[in-house]
DNA sequence: AATTAGCTCAACCGCCTCCCT
DNA sequence: CAGGGAGGCGGTTGAGCTAAT
């Protein structure tokens, strides 16, 4: 006997989403906020599994979400974090505002990787790949120590700034010469010389790691999404909230399209105003 | 213009962890 | 304490797009 499936297979659908689903979903959420995801499917009236709801949701549909390559600044604070923190992409990804764990590990798989690789860096274990080959030369009769070395999880090693160091002063002392790497560096946008900007202030490096690894961290991410709503139960479903904040995160939707997350729907809604001027701005 | 190869990223799968009973 | 259910996570896949030939 297997385990039991996360929701009923059949009638259930599979693959991408469409306008009208996100629609349902983006409707439902801003009503009752997010709650037993089992069971959005079913209240939200779709043919969907729970699983697949939350990740369009987190993934996709979630107003705090930024769109776009990561900037240079980002790509750093990844590849420091994943030097401690290794393939925890969710843990990687709350450091980031606005960045999901799946988002990260894709840039990571189809950019990141690469660079490091094509610096001469381990992206498993951040070290030069040189002193990898000679590490598994030498310890090829002890696996085991071998294997220790590429997991550099424990958060509680003493060299966590030697591994901090290295990264880091690695990456940016080849970053200037890869230009050519990957299309992230040509897209810098203002947002991401911010960024630049502010990295570039902190003196201190690895105090700010320090802070960004630290559990009781506040939560980079605006929880103001979090809608009052959520404590409603789902007979209350009237009209869809939309306070203020409902109404920032749609304006940002205009960078990407409006259209393309189904937002149709909101003509019916009391912002139907603004998303006309959105429209009307980016039709000019 | 057609075909092929490579790349990207949204979405799925299955395991793990946490929490409730 | 054990069992079961739900959510969360990381690895993987494959459709769609772009570049190269």
């Amino acid at each position: 006997m297997g385990r039991q499936p996360c929701c009923d297979k059949l009638g259930v659908k599979k693959g991408p989403w469409t306008a009208e689903e996100d629609k349902k979903l983006i409707n439902f959420i801003l009503t009752n906020g997010q709650c037993c995801w089992r069971a959005v499917p079913k209240l939200a009236g779709l043919r969907r599994c729970g699983k697949s709801c939350r990740l369009r949701w987190t993934n996709y549909l979630r107003p705090d979400l930024k769109r776009g390559l990561l900037t240079e600044a980002e790509e750093q604070l990844v590849i420091d974090l994943h030097a401690r923190l290794g393939n925890r992409w969710s843990k990687i990804a709350s450091r980031l505002p606005g960045r999901t764990d799946n988002e990260i590990k894709n840039h990571w798989n189809t950019h990141i990787k690469k660079k490091l690789l094509k610096m001469g860096i381990d992206p498993v274990t951040h070290e030069p790949l040189e002193k990898e080959i000679k590490a598994a030369e030498k310890s090829s009769d002890d696996a085991e120590v071998f294997q220790e070395s590429k997991q550099p999880e424990n958060l509680e090693l003493p060299e966590i700034n030697n591994v901090s160091t290295i990264s880091s002063a690695n990456y940016s002392a080849s970053s200037e010469d890869q230009n050519s790497c990957s299309p992230t560096e040509n897209s810098s946008t203002d947002e991401s010389r911010l960024i630049d900007n502010t990295l570039d202030n902190i003196s201190d490096y690895d105090s700010l790691m320090s802070y960004l690894l630290e559990d009781e961290a506040p939560p980079v991410l605006d929880a103001s999404w979090d809608f009052p709503a959520a404590a409603q139960s789902f007979e209350n479903c009237g009209k869809p909230l939309l306070d203020e904040n409902c109404s920032s995160w749609l304006f940002d939707c205009q960078d990407f399209g409006i259209h393309d997350f189904g937002f149709d729907c909101f003509y019916d809604m009391e912002i139907s105003n603004v998303l006309n001027t959105l429209e009307m701005g980016s039709k000019e």
